[in-house]
DNA sequence: CCGAAACGATTACAATCGTAATCGTCAATT
DNA sequence: AATTGACGATTACGATTGTAATCGTTTCGG
């Protein structure tokens, strides 16, 4: 497993995971309208995330049902670690240290991040 | 501007932005020895970057030196920016919360960023 | 029952990518 | 002067990606 999904293939399964099982027309209907995708064209890209094993699909008569067979988590999680690992070393806080010397970090974020790290110890 | 950045090239771009200008040979001596890439195939992603714009490169006698058109915090900014849009919704709390569920945050991470955290505010 | 519509499967085709090899030229060595 | 080696430029070639069109088959509406 662990196949490479690429940004077109990314978002169907975003489709997918935010509902699922779902028909290659409703699949298409729910693709973001700015790509302007022919049914054609999502119907490719289903068959190409089926090949890679990281969609399953059930028969219903005559027409596939989609699934992820992949969890979103287990996919962010390895996109979040590609990058920190490409770009920062392989840790967050450079990550952090980053946005904040480039101003990206807003009060709300900051305020966030603090939360979250102050819940985590006990 | 803002030109794309394969893998392979990314790989490249690393060893100039540590160290530049250096010339073909250079770079090829410099760039991870795992990739095993041959000196023929380093130049070729040394010429595609040119095209690309993110190197300039100035004559030395018969030879090239290449350095860096783009900055790397640049890079980076619009990497990450590109990561947490595609997958965080935009912002950073969602992937420090994140790596926090999945225990992917060091007992150091937390500390560090907690440091810049704080170092932020007035 | 027949033609049209809808499905998945197969095929297409240019652009990018990874990984080179070949070509023409110039310079240094014999 | 002829040869060898190094350089950049050009060309190669299969895999992946984005974006479909076509094909063969089934089913549904009339």
């Amino acid at each position: 497993m662990a196949e490479r999904i690429s940004g077109a293939e990314h978002e169907i399964m975003e489709v997918l995971w935010r509902e699922a099982p779902l028909t290659a027309a409703e699949v298409a209907e729910r693709a973001p309208a700015e790509r302007g995708w022919s049914i054609r064209t999502v119907k490719t890209l289903l068959s190409r995330l089926l090949a890679k094993g990281v969609l399953a699909h059930e028969e219903d008569g005559r027409r596939y049902l989609y699934r992820p067979a992949v969890a979103r988590d287990d996919h962010v999680a390895r996109e979040s670690r590609a990058l920190l690992d490409r770009l920062f070393g392989g840790s967050v806080s450079p990550l952090v240290a980053h946005l904040a010397e480039r101003d990206d970090l807003s009060a709300e974020d900051i305020a966030e991040i603090e939360a979250l790290l102050k819940a985590l110890k006990p």
